[in-house]
DNA sequence: CTATGTGCAAACGGTTTGCAGTCTA
DNA sequence: TAGACTGCAAACCGTTTGCACATAG
């Protein structure tokens, strides 16, 4: 979403904007009204929905899209790992392979602009079960 | 999804595999229904919906989780490219980079079974414009 | 003061499911 | 003939939206 409006500062905006970086799980707009009702007395998840988009709109936050949208609280690139078993996503902080998108943009021809890239796994909790 | 029970072959769950497979995009559910309604007179959107995540689980065709879902009929191992502008989803036949999952392997102790891929940006045909 | 943001509740839309009847093996 | 499958329609549920009021700047 492009961000036209000029942004106020609101208590909802920041407390959800602080609650998603201090977070180092994917929350879901859910999750999130969930834990922030219980520090403010009344918030509505329309209000969590908005504040989401904006925050991806202007760079704070990222989308994970899937069937549930998650977010994700750091913005430094990186990479994910999913474990098959208990659903976990994690962050993987890697060096970014460069080589990627040049190999895409020989191939395609499109103007290359960002890559996403996960792996499908278990992790080592589940691999004792 | 794991399939536990015994498959029968319905005309129903061959068109929606053959439909599929002929189509180079990645058709949503919806789609499939539309063109099927055009070659069978009665189909069900339940219908679609059931077989199309019953081939999943044999692994005849490919599901991508997007906020909407949709599937691919082509399973040789491949990436894609999502343009911006159009929204269009190609896929992208290449080798596949088999140093990805290894260095997942050792940065994060996950047994890795298999890797996402996709690249995002703007298309030659938009490029143009 | 005014445009942006909020809570609330209803609407939306893709997906799933229960059911009674149909059809494959 | 059993159990898999189907069409249909209702239910589900995450997300979006319209509205009247509140509030930041």
């Amino acid at each position: 979403m492009q961000i036209k409006q000029k942004l106020r500062t609101t208590r909802q905006r920041e407390m959800i904007l602080e609650e998603i970086k201090g977070m180092c799980t994917h929350p879901s707009a859910d999750e999130i009204y969930d834990r922030l009702r219980k520090k403010i007395t009344r918030i509505s998840l329309g209000t969590i929905y908005r504040n989401l988009e904006i925050l991806v709109g202007i760079g704070a936050i990222q989308k994970l899209d899937g069937p549930l949208k998650r977010y994700d609280g750091n913005i430094i690139p990186h990479y994910h790992v999913k474990c098959t078993e208990c659903g976990k996503i994690e962050d993987v902080q890697m060096e970014q392979f460069h080589e990627i998108e040049e190999s895409f943009r020989k191939k395609t021809n499109y103007t290359i602009t960002g890559h996403n890239l996960d792996c499908i796994g278990t992790c080592p909790e589940c691999q004792r079960l």
